[in-house]
RNA sequence: GCCCCCAUCGUCUAGAGGCCUAGGACGUGGCCCUUUCAAGGCUAAAACCGGGGUUCGAAUCCCCGUGGGGGCACCA
């Protein structure tokens, strides 16, 4: 298995699928899991894009058994480094017929498709160098002529190609163009380079986009040329835009980046969402189980993955969905665990805190998150020296300034008098306390929440003021007495 | 324009001729629980693109139409 990415732009979700699944044959057949660079096209070439690319497998828990950083026995794994041996495979095909040198200018190229559009012709090579006898050809290529390798595409005929999700494809060979398959510069194009790396490497299973589908005969095509078994195809149905109207395009990307969305891994990860989160949401986008189970870790999936339930139509991305996810995610986490993963968002939001700090906070948490990075901002009052509550906050509902400063006085008289102070020791005084003023649970306690947490969405009361510590609570219910009768 | 692929609730999907009164999940509405917010439980609304065949029987098979998507580079 392999997954072979070109290194021209972040990492994606639909990338980030291929390799998954991939990833997952692998795992499943005991095979390895192959990762190559396809930087063959230097104009289009990223440096950032492969340490994203690296990072956004590693953050996913996509380890490679080769590639970039981890030797093996088909290195190298770069597609520039491989250069002599796709000259070869060309210079090889030219030889038995199979492939032409073409001299061609890409200004006469251009003329041609254009003429054949006047023509409402589908573009094509018109075959200008097709026919070229091979010794002259060579003669003009020993003489220095600038030229590229094309492969000779039969004309008669129809070739028929079998993709696992799809059955027989079968199309007419006059279809079929005669592709560049080594540029003038000397780089072979993906039909050439792929098809070249995949057979050598010993890749059993392609899986690949969609958009791969209307080259696979002309792919099916090469490999036979070079008298090798086909392996198996499998072409993945594209993602589409939340709306389901057609592919991301770069401006709905940065766009949706606007919004606060994205479809980059790496962004997914600052976001707040787990890796395991993010896994089990793609894998699930053209992939089902069964008719009802739809929480998987990793391992569910190497266990449980199946060619045979892919599902070949295109689907729309719902971030809804990756945010039932994380929340399943979250809660599925430990304790410790979860508190680790928090860390770094604790200390992005501005507290320096530690996991033994966040250990007793966690579980009052966990199941109000969606995505990590709401930690700081629901419980960020445990850690802040003081808290200043807005001070129309602290009047109950429906009361008056006196009548809740009044309430907020008893509150600190039961705290004072308390022999011990937790959640436990709370409830019953308090409640008794909100009946005797004369006030509803809600009333009473909406105002201490405030006065205590500043917030107006927080854990459950008691088990916050447990934590915040009784000297804490009675400064900042003091405070808020204050506050209101100023 | 030409070539290819796809087609079940708004979305992700189950369904491989009778198990379908079409199931699950997200989202949405309601109810329960509840000190806020979540989580959790229960519940409701919500789909087989259209037309022709084949068959005793079709969401499932075939054809046509329509719609959607992808591709037509010395990019991948």
């Amino acid at each position: 298995m392999r997954f072979a990415p070109s290194p021209t732009g972040l990492t994606h979700l639909g990338s980030a699928r291929t390799a998954l699944y991939n990833f997952l044959i692998a795992q499943q057949t005991g095979g390895s899991f192959i990762l190559r660079i396809e930087d063959t096209d230097q104009k289009r070439y990223d440096p950032n894009a492969e340490a994203d690319l690296t990072n956004s497998l590693k953050w996913l828990g996509l380890d490679w058994d080769e590639g970039p950083g981890v030797a093996g026995p088909h290195a190298p794994y770069h597609q520039s480094q491989r250069m002599g041996i796709y000259r070869q495979h060309a210079e090889d095909l030219v030889s038995a017929g199979k492939a032409f040198y073409c001299f061609c200018t890409p200004q006469q190229l251009e003329q041609d498709r254009k003429q054949q559009q006047e023509r409402k012709e589908q573009p094509h090579y018109a075959g200008r160098c097709r026919e070229l006898p091979l010794a002259e050809a060579r003669a003009r290529v020993a003489a220095g002529e600038t030229h590229v390798i094309r492969f000779k595409a039969p004309k008669e005929g129809s070739i028929t190609v079998v993709d696992r999700l799809r059955g027989e494809i079968t199309v007419e060979n006059r279809n079929i163009d005669d592709r560049v398959l080594l540029k003038s510069d000397g780089h072979a194009l993906y039909h050439l380079a792929a098809m070249v790396d995949d057979h050598l490497m010993g890749i059993t299973h392609v899986f690949r986009g969609e958009e791969w589908l209307p080259s696979l005969p002309l792919h099916a095509h090469i490999y036979e040329a070079f008298g090798w078994p086909q392996p198996e195809w499998v072409h993945l149905s594209v993602f589409l835009k939340p709306s389901g109207k057609g592919k991301m395009s770069k401006r709905d990307t940065e766009q949706m980046r606007l919004s606060g969305q994205s479809i980059f891994v790496k962004d997914l990860a600052a976001m707040g969402y787990l890796p395991e989160a993010v896994l089990n949401w793609i894998a699930l986008m053209g992939w089902s189980y069964d008719d009802r189970t739809e929480f998987f870790a990793l391992a569910d999936l190497v266990e449980k993955f199946d060619i045979d339930k892919l599902n070949p139509s295109p689907s729309a991305i719902d971030f809804k969905k990756l945010d039932h996810f994380n929340g399943l995610h979250i809660r599925a986490l430990s304790v410790e665990d979860l508190a680790t993963r928090l860390l770094p968002y604790f200390a992005a939001a501005g507290y320096q805190v530690s996991v033994e700090q966040l250990l007793p906070i966690v579980p009052l948490i966990q199941t109000r998150m969606t995505t990590l990075d709401e930690a700081p901002e629901l419980a960020g009052f445990f850690f802040k020296e003081e808290v200043s509550a807005q001070a129309d906050t602290l009047i109950g509902q429906g009361l008056d300034v006196a009548q809740s400063a009044a309430a907020m006085r008893r509150a600190i008289e039961i705290i004072q008098g308390l022999a011990e102070f937790n959640t436990a020791s709370l409830e019953e005084p308090m409640r008794a306390a909100a009946e005797e003023l004369g006030l509803k649970a809600g009333q009473f306690f909406g105002m201490l929440r405030n006065a205590v947490t500043a917030q107006q969405v927080s854990p459950p009361l008691f088990e916050s003021m447990e934590l915040v510590g009784r000297e804490t609570v009675l400064t900042r219910l003091r405070a808020a007495v204050e506050k209101l009768e100023s």
